[in-house]
RNA sequence: GCGGUUGUAGCUCAGGGGUUAGAGCGCCUGACUGUGGCUCAGGAGGUCGUGGGUUCGAUUCCCAUCAGCCGCCCCA
């Protein structure tokens, strides 16, 4: 084996493309009926960007990034996520001026350096949302709202939405010392790489999947009990608006996330079917985001979900789904009939229908197999017979029914198209 | 990045220090000459992940490396 793909990363095959198409048009169609438009942004940015507001104690900046420098010496990274470059082109083109509320929706790659396991791949694929411009909760809640859509339709249904909130600075910055104080005794027996890692960031204790952490953190109050007056009313609001919504979620103080621009909202979709990468999706809020790239004070929410872990939840619950038939394959029965096969599929291929020919010159028997195996729903068949009175038996491959009927007529008896 | 585990045909897997490495599925061809799916017959396809080492001899043992998977970590 000469040449592989690089470790982490995949091929769609043809076999499964389809599967990722679906996802993309449902993706689009859910997004368009909620008026948003897609963005598209640059494969890498400036390494500062994200330096600048993942947070430089967060794994992704500090080990998974991919950076490298070009030939005229600057300094770059393929975007190991979406929204900071999102945030960069909406102040770069002032594209969210005051008072303005501001829709869009992407589909994107992002890299990032990890070993690579089932579920993490070092070149992933997400679709996502953000609204900008609005620090509503209900901004929070279509956003929420969609991410659940958006699962239903594809068809991992009940998603259930694991939801908290990181209160404002003040909030984090007392929650932060509670959880210190809370866990001191534990810490100092810790070694000193973790110590130094949880003293940068406490927050990543609470999703820790260590049984001594968890142990260590029994008792410690939620930041619930932290929270400002008003993300204490922002976050019951919410949650009114997605139960007027009829949306499932639970309030689980242990959603954290990874990037260090979330403020307020922070929420998931979980699933047991991923091993160790359980979440399919993650969002929040970002109202700081802006400010930290150099822009005006911009409220906003979105979220990133993953499409190669919708895949595979979607392969766990069975549903691999089928790729598109074609409507008809054109099989010739001698020679002759060869150019009268390709005017035919010609003109239905303009007419929209999906044709299939054989294009090796094999037996008859050969082109039936094949276009058996296309899955095709009719097979229509011509030879010299059929070329001199120009028609051609048309064969329902499903039933084997068969009639001659003129190649005119073919469209007519294939059914409608769009 | 750490610990483990796996790597044999397109796919799922069996095998085993020694002449031409197997199965099922898939693929191709054919079964009296213009008809698919079923059945039957035949066929193509593997440098046994790669590179070293041990050995008279390795795909089988050892080491390294690459890749997948599991856990940690991280998160989409």
């Amino acid at each position: 084996m000469p040449f592989q793909a690089p470790r982490g990363t995949e091929d769609v095959l043809p076999s499964d493309s389809h599967r990722w198409s679906r996802l993309e048009s449902i993706f689009r169609e859910l997004s368009s009926r909620y008026g948003y438009h897609e963005v598209r942004t640059p494969t890498f940015e400036d390494t500062s960007l994200f330096v600048r507001t993942s947070g430089d104690t967060s794994d992704i900046v500090s080990k998974e990034m991919y950076t490298f420098s070009d030939k005229g010496g600057r300094d770059l990274t393929l975007k190991p996520e979406g929204t900071a470059p999102i945030m960069r082109a909406v102040i770069e083109h002032n594209l969210c001026p005051p008072g303005a509320v501001l829709r869009m929706s992407y589909i994107m790659p992002i890299f990032r350096y990890g070993r690579p396991q089932k579920g993490r791949y070092r070149e992933a694929h997400q679709v996502g949302l953000e609204i900008l411009g609005s620090p509503s909760p209900a901004a929070d809640a279509e956003i929420i709202e969609m991410t659940v859509k958006f699962y239903d339709l594809i068809g991992i249904e009940g998603a259930e939405v694991k939801l908290s909130t990181l209160g404002r600075e003040e909030c984090r910055v007392r929650f932060r010392e509670a959880i210190l104080e809370h866990t001191r005794s534990f810490l100092a027996d810790q070694p000193e790489e973790a110590r130094s890692k949880v003293e940068r960031n406490p927050l990543r204790m609470l999703d820790s999947k260590d049984p001594d952490t968890q142990a260590a953190l029994q008792g410690l109050r939620p930041i619930l009990d932290f929270l400002e007056p008003e993300s204490r009313a922002n976050f019951d609001t919410l949650q009114e608006l997605l139960q007027e919504a009829d949306i499932r979620y639970q309030v689980d103080p242990s959603i954290v996330r990874g990037l260090d621009y979330y403020t307020e909202t922070v929420f998931e979709v979980q699933s047991s079917k991923l091993g160790a990468q359980s979440s399919l999706c993650g969002g929040g809020r970002y109202d700081c985001l802006s400010e930290e790239l150099g822009g005006r004070p911009l409220p906003a929410v979105g979220v990133a979900m993953g499409i190669e872990r919708a895949l595979l939840v979607l392969d766990e619950l069975g549903k691999a789904g089928e790729s598109d038939r074609p409507d008809l394959f054109v099989v010739t029965a001698g020679n002759q009939a060869a150019g009268a096969a390709r005017e035919l599929a010609r003109k239905l291929r303009s007419s929209g229908y999906s044709v299939l020919l054989d294009i090796d010159q094999k037996s008859l028997k050969s082109q039936l197999r094949q276009a058996d195996k296309s899955g095709a729903r009719y097979a229509a068949i011509i030879g010299e017979d059929e070329l001199g009175r120009g028609t051609a038996q048309l064969r329902d491959l499903a039933t084997s029914e068969q009639s001659e009927i003129p190649l005119e007529e073919i469209a007519r008896h294939l059914g409608g198209k769009a």
